[in-house]
Parts: structure tokens; sequence; C-alpha cells
DNA sequence: AGAAACTTTATAGTAGCTTTAAGGTCAAGC
DNA sequence: GCTTGACCTTAAAGCTACTATAAAGTTTCT
């Protein structure tokens, strides 16, 4: 049988870094494992398909808590699922606020752009300017938008 | 004259947490200020002015490091306003990439939902068994989109 | 003088990991 | 038998951009 598991198969097969998954069981996501004589986590398909089930709701951007949310549902095969669908709808919600604050965000960032059409000294830069002397968005009270991932170069 | 601050003035004045002036000094976006006999800080229009681009750099959504690339620029006046173009070119790139992330995620998130128009039993449910079965998408590379704000419920 | 309102520093917490450190376990090779 | 290397273990720190708390000092008002 294929369908036991150490950390690292798991995690190669998953493509997700064994830390992850000590982290999801730490956060309660995933289930204490049962362990080797040496100590060594072994999952089961089980814990596989739970883990599968996480990593696409974290690929659909959820938060660990919407995620527990959507665990804890799907541990009670019996109940109705009408929550289920709550939660998501309340997570496309999200995501439809981040798209129009990104689409207010980029207007206003096409806006100071244009100020700079022909470069000069940064003194006289538009650009910089502009950053000086825009109105400060406190009536619109726009939240952050979060724009950056874990690194923002390149 | 009313050029004098004190940190306290400050943050009323611009709308934002005395802690967030002072993380901006210790993060050395703003400079170390002079301060009064009984050790509290004190600004005057330079430090006003120099707050004010950071935070319309922050309500752009700009990281930290962006901010202080575009200060460094902003404190070399004689420099041209190339490399001023450039970072801000690279952010609405980040803005556009997210954007295009997260209409990506909203047409799965929109494909996933409609598995379950007719509420039945969390066991039959087609978004939980969307969710565990749905492919991992690990092709397409996509970076997380990032679509909560600091506080996700409601 | 005493209280209210302000300031100071330092520390910890937030989300979701990633990285590092310091070590224990196991299979293979010599 | 013993060493090498790949794997595993825990705990703790680092990441971003703050926010919140605590314990103390200063200034202002009455
Ligand atoms: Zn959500
Ligand atoms: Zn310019
Ligand atoms: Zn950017
Ligand atoms: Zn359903």
């Amino acid at each position: 049988m294929t369908n036991r598991y150490r950390i690292g198969d798991l995690a190669t097969r998953l493509a997700v870094p064994t830390q992850t998954i000590r982290y999801y069981e730490h956060e309660g996501l995933l289930p204490k494992p049962a362990r080797t004589e040496g100590n060594y986590r072994v999952y089961g398909i089980a814990e596989r398909e739970r883990l599968t089930f996480i990593l696409h709701c974290r690929a659909l951007d959820m938060t660990l808590d919407e995620i527990r949310h959507l665990l804890r549902l799907r541990d009670v095969p019996g109940q109705g699922c009408a929550e289920v669908n709550s939660v998501l709808d309340a997570h496309i919600g999200h995501v439809a606020e981040r798209i129009r604050l990104l689409n207010d965000l980029q207007l206003q960032l096409k806006d100071l752009r244009a100020r700079c059409e022909s470069p000069s000294t940064s003194k006289d830069c538009g650009i910089l300017q502009g950053l000086a002397s825009f109105p400060t968005a406190q009536d619109g009270g726009a939240s952050r938008a979060g724009v950056h991932g874990r690194r923002a170069q390149e």
C-alpha cells in the first residue's frame, strides 16, 4: 500500500514545504498524526485529502479561519450546506471588494504617473510634487488594498 | 509661528496614530527630530511635509522600501527623475499584477460557487467536493493574491 | 498641589508562513 | 561496525506594517 506517508513524502507530492504542514497542525487545521517508533509523523489517505482541501482553499486565498470554518462543516457530513455557501459568498465578497480598491488605486497611480511625461530634475518632478501635495484620502476611507506579495522586488 | 509640532499635533493634523510616526522614525523614513527639555519630539514644516509624502505613498499602497527609495531620490533634488518614474512604473506593475491574480481568483470562485446552486447536505455539497478535488494550481504558479484586510470577518 | 492629558521607551501581538539552529533517526556503503 | 547523508524533531526568530499594552516621565490646568 502506498497510502502511508512521512511528512516529506506528503510535502513532495502536494508541493508544499514540510514546515507548512507542521504549521497547519499547530494551527489545528490538521489533526495530530500517528508517530513511528522514532517519533516521525505518519499520514494516511484521509490526512492527505484534508491537506489537499486546505491547499485548494489557500490557493483561493481564504484565511485559515475561513478554512477552519469549512473544515468544521465538512466534518459534519449530515448537516445542510447553506453555511458552506455563505462562507464562500463572503469570501467572494472579499475578493470583489479588493478588486474594487485596486481599480481605484490603479486610476490614482495612472493619474500621478501622467504628471511626469517629460522627465526633468527630481526637484521639478510632477510625480514627487504630486505625492507631496495630493489630497489625503481621509474621507473616502479607503482601506489598504494589499498589493505586494511576500517579495515585491524585481 | 504654528510650524512647531509635538508628535500629537502632527498625528492629529495628518490623521495618523502617534505610534506610526515613531515607527517611521524607527524605520528610517523620518529623521530623528529635535527634542524639548523634557525629551519630547519636536517637528517642523519639513518633517510635516515629509510625513505627508510618506502617507500619500502609503495610501497608494507602496511598500516602505519603495517609499524609502522615493525619499532618497527626493533628497537629491538635482538628480534626473527617470528613477522616480521607474519606481512608480514598477509599483503600477505590482497593482496590475495583483488585479490580474484577483480576476483569476474571482473566476475560479464563481465556478466553484456554481457547483452548489441547490443546497443539500454537506456530504454531497458540490463546493466541498470541488475543494477536495480541484486541480492544484502548481503549473500556473499563481502567487498569493492577498484578499483580506487586517480583519476579514463580517 | 494634584489631576488630566500628553509624552517616553520597550515589548508583544497580528497572518501565514519561512528560516535558522541544534539536535535525533534511519538506510546505505565500506 | 561505523560513518555519511538524507531525513526527521522541536523551538525560536524573522518577515510587513503596523497596533496595542505597560510602566513611567512631563506638561498643563485648576
Ligand atoms: Zn475571505
Ligand atoms: Zn519627473
Ligand atoms: Zn509596489
Ligand atoms: Zn452545497
